[in-house]
DNA sequence: TGCGTCATGTAACGGGTTACATGATTAT
DNA sequence: ATAATCATGTAACCCGTTACATGACGCA
């Protein structure tokens, strides 16, 4: 069970509530990791707590309360740290269906690719903004953040994905001029230029 | 509802039966994309037939039965597979106890960090002699099948995730370095080359 | 004949999503 | 005042996992 990991995950940072929690999850680990609502959330924090993990270390206005980890829970978070399983659950809406684009007309796949590559240089150009932000703001001698470390891991899967996707449009492309070249015997590949591709682009 | 979908995508590319569905969830989306039981596929592939996007094409030895998609199963997926939703569900056990890594020991996080770059190492290897093997089967002027956008998806995930494990080893290890240097006034790095990293290393 | 694989099914349980529900506090 | 946000809770439903269950077929 992740989602009871992740809490205490973020509990060791510090200590947070319920709300505070749903926000985090949504800002550092929906993306890239897991997902959760409130409606999961609250209801484990009372397990966690019930099983003395996580303890109520302060009640604010509108009923808040804020957890902070125990020790029992910081033991607990690092026996499930050091011990990972074999093979870990993926579930990735976006890649299942790039992987499935292959049931359209080339000319719509390639349509949804250009549009995931663009949406990847957008979300790509927010992240690098966001980083020269935080690396201005930490000395350049701070340890990396958990944060730092997610927006790295972010950089790099925007960047492989658009690259990918765009690798993929030019194979579609390619293979479709050459298959319309050799049906027809006509129209040669015309002024079609070959983008040159802005980084690595590997196993032609 | 995901598994529906991709069940059709899957028979979109070929008649299967409910166990040959299991396999190639396994052999093409479980890495990546989806994860799927056989005891999630059967129910959910009677379902289909009795909503009428799939039917039962061949029955075989030991009660098999081989589906294949109809016509309106091919409108359901086009209509599925030109409406994507704003935002994607991610779940990922591995990627979440990476960000997580922070709660650990420096010492324990970078060894959990070689372990990741070095057991994708290992599967970037054994894809890409897979590859190698792809390509020489298929001409070179062959359609991209969808096993080899799947290939070349993975190879590059496998290489974007242990380059990231490397970057956030080496982070933790300066800083490490430096913290001790600082507290202490003592112990110059010694003899620590700066390893070579052998691709892309963006974004110091 | 016995092992491995092919082949399907389902019940129970737990996790996750959606929707409904309420109300306090703060800022404009 | 009133809108936005803070803050929590829960019920119903659906999806997914684990475990149990069965048996046919092919090969050595």
């Amino acid at each position: 069970m992740s989602l009871r990991h992740a809490l205490l995950g973020l509990l060791a940072e510090e200590p947070a509530s319920g709300y505070d929690l749903t926000k985090k999850f949504e800002r550092l680990l929906q993306r890239y990791a897991w997902h959760a609502q409130h409606s999961q959330i609250y209801p484990e924090l009372t397990k966690l707590a019930a099983d003395g993990l996580v303890e109520v270390v302060a009640e604010g206005p509108r009923g808040r309360r804020t957890y902070a980890i125990t020790d029992r829970g910081r033991d607990e978070l690092r026996r499930w740290m050091l011990n990972p399983p074999e093979t870990f659950t993926v579930r990735n809406e976006l890649v299942l269906r790039l992987f499935l684009l292959y049931t359209l007309e080339p000319d719509q796949a390639k349509a949804m690719l250009r549009g995931v590559a663009d949406a990847n240089d957008k979300e790509l150009q927010a992240l690098t903004d966001r980083v020269r932000e935080l690396d201005a703001n930490a000395g350049p001698e701070a340890p990396p953040s958990m944060q730092r470390m997610i927006a790295e891991f972010g950089l790099r899967s925007f960047r492989t994905l658009s690259d990918w996707a765009r690798w993929a449009h030019d194979r579609i492309e390619d293979t479709a001029a050459k298959g319309s070249r050799t049906r027809n015997r006509v129209k040669p590949p015309a002024g079609r230029a070959k983008r040159p591709s802005r980084r690595t682009s590997p196993a032609s």
